[in-house]
DNA sequence: CTGAAAGCGCTTACAG
DNA sequence: CTGAAAGCGCTTACAG
């Protein structure tokens, strides 16, 4: 703390001869204040460089315009696992901000949920925002249970109501199965998220029926499912390479799994795109950069990221819960 | 908030008999407090899942027990370029967590200082920690003018006294030359972060120890700079190809620029590592991941990030200045 | 060893 | 339109 001697909303209700009420009143713009009192207060705020405590104020508010950020590592360590959340924290960051709200990031133990009656009984945070986790189920059942605020990134479960942020999936596989098919591909696998998610489920939706609409069938050897990381990427592609050696291209449903199945294709001596076209998902920025860059399904995750802060804050100040699905779109780089 | 009808300290105090001085006492572990009281009141505590108004706490207390990670992504938004970041934050996270420090992210305008008076004199954060920044300079000497505790990922300004880690940049440059003469390598070109920061000073000192150690001198047209980003990678190797065509290895100051290096030297036709051999810098996640494994100099970013934690919060409690210096390591992988 | 009371710096219902 | 006062939930010097 800086030795100005003009700290608090007394000190300043001193230099402006009126009573701490009315400077709070007038820096809080409350309506009951004359103009041109108002305009002499904040005037001499600003001069001194004053600042409300945030402490003060959160304990008579009874809230923190702060917001908590539940993330997980794959690893022990933040790694190149986690762009997504890197990119999406992004925007929920420059939402929050806009919004006037801080920003919390919390690592949290997924087989506990403890620290929400931690962060939300202490008055520290306001809600919570979830990412994408392997626990999230269980993250959102405690979490509605003990009826804490939240909002996630992801398709809202059936038989609950809570506010989300999801991209279309159905499009999303649609899409990318429909330019591998365009293309000429005759053989198309599928590498999904875990299986029981429903993001996955329909992302595999949309690949059947882009097949579906071309008169073809899945092939079950042609499907598998991974967790996302790279190496998930690694492992798929080999199983599918085996179960279905003939295969010329495959529907990968992230960009970091996109990148190990291609590392897994090419250490077999085989050629992306030319013996086998691969599209990832997400569209971090590593698609781009990639040695090979990515031809993937766009998810503007920046703008998913401010929406969760704003429908989180809205749902806060007013209780309205929010279900938005974004578009996706298709972006054609090298890998198909 | 739950509607747990034990919220306050004033509740348990009801429950267990006493005053609520004696219940802040016992649940602060005060040596005032008679061991059985103590006892008795910490178990009706837990029985109800108690826990204390941060809010309050820190009003009382004059102190937030968070920490402002300070950030500004190098786009827009975040993305792989702020890949360092991400990863020193789960080391700090995880130090701060471990402290009983809450971790705030904040994305901040680098041309301004107003947010250091914007959350220190509200009391939201205790402290700063400053990352890679282009700014970072400027920064310092705000927060130092302003007293404000902080403490920095990198070489401290000389005349200026405050708690900083640092790799050993001048056996990180030493490391990656001599592995590069070790291997045979002849004419050894040198891409720096920006050429005004210490840290690239003292990894050109390496670099150019190294070549004297060998009897070699430092040819001016091999030595070129960026600024950690990918992009500027391309740049800088690109500039280097032309300025000295018959180069056969480059030491690179960090794993991103070297990826683009990677990629200009690959799209001229040449090979990695045997035509030119490449070294990078900081052993990101992605050196490993890459597509051709990265040689690179490691740096232990999630201890650093635990060490700017913990050091932070001792300066803090205490106003001990501490400065360290981490080793680092050479990692011998597929580009060099 | 324990309690009553003041204080941290705000907000806001209640008077005027 | 403005002020005095109570309250938010802690901590801790002061008494006992």
């Amino acid at each position: 703390m800086s030795k100005k001697t003009v700290q608090t909303i007394e000190d300043i209700a001193k230099l402006a001869n009126v009573s701490k009420s009315t400077v709070s009143r007038a820096l809080n713009d409350s309506p009951l204040i004359k103009e041109e009192t108002r305009e002499q207060i904040k005037a001499i705020a600003k001069e001194n460089n004053f600042c409300f405590k945030a402490t003060a104020r959160s304990l008579s508010l009874g809230q923190s315009h702060t917001i908590a950020f539940i993330t997980h590592s794959y690893s022990e360590c933040f790694s190149m696992e986690d762009l997504f959340s890197l990119e999406i924290m992004g925007g929920i960051s420059t939402g929050l901000t806009a919004l006037g709200y801080d920003f919390l990031v919390v690592h949290v133990d997924p087989h506990k949920t403890d620290w929400a009656h931690e962060y939300l009984d202490s008055g520290k945070v306001d809600g919570f925002i979830l990412n994408t986790s392997s626990r999230k189920q269980y993250h959102i059942k405690a979490l509605y249970e003990m009826e804490a605020p939240f909002i996630v990134w992801g398709v809202p479960e059936p038989n609950y109501c809570y506010p989300s942020v999801t991209g279309d999936n159905i499009s999303g596989g649609l899409l990318a199965t429909e330019h591998l098919i365009k293309i000429g591909r005759q053989k198309i696998a599928f590498i999904g998220g875990a299986d029981y998610e429903r993001e996955v489920q329909q992302r595999y939706a949309g690949y059947e029926k882009a097949l579906k609409n071309a008169n073809r069938e899945v092939n079950p050897l042609m499907v598998t499912y991974g967790d996302y990381s790279l190496a998930s990427g690694n492992t798929a592609m080999e199983q599918l390479l085996q179960q279905a050696p003939d295969l010329d291209a495959v529907f990968v449903n992230s960009d970091l799994m996109a990148i190990g199945a291609i590392n897994v294709i090419q250490s077999k001596g085989k050629r992306v795109p030319e013996d086998i076209a691969v599209v990832g998902y997400d569209d971090l920025s590593i698609a781009a950069l990639n040695n090979l860059p990515l031809t993937t399904i766009r998810q503007n995750i920046p703008m998913a990221g401010r929406l969760l802060a704003q429908n989180l804050v809205q749902f806060i100040k007013s209780g309205v819960i929010t279900n938005v699905t974004m578009p996706v779109e298709l972006v054609i780089r090298k890998s198909a």
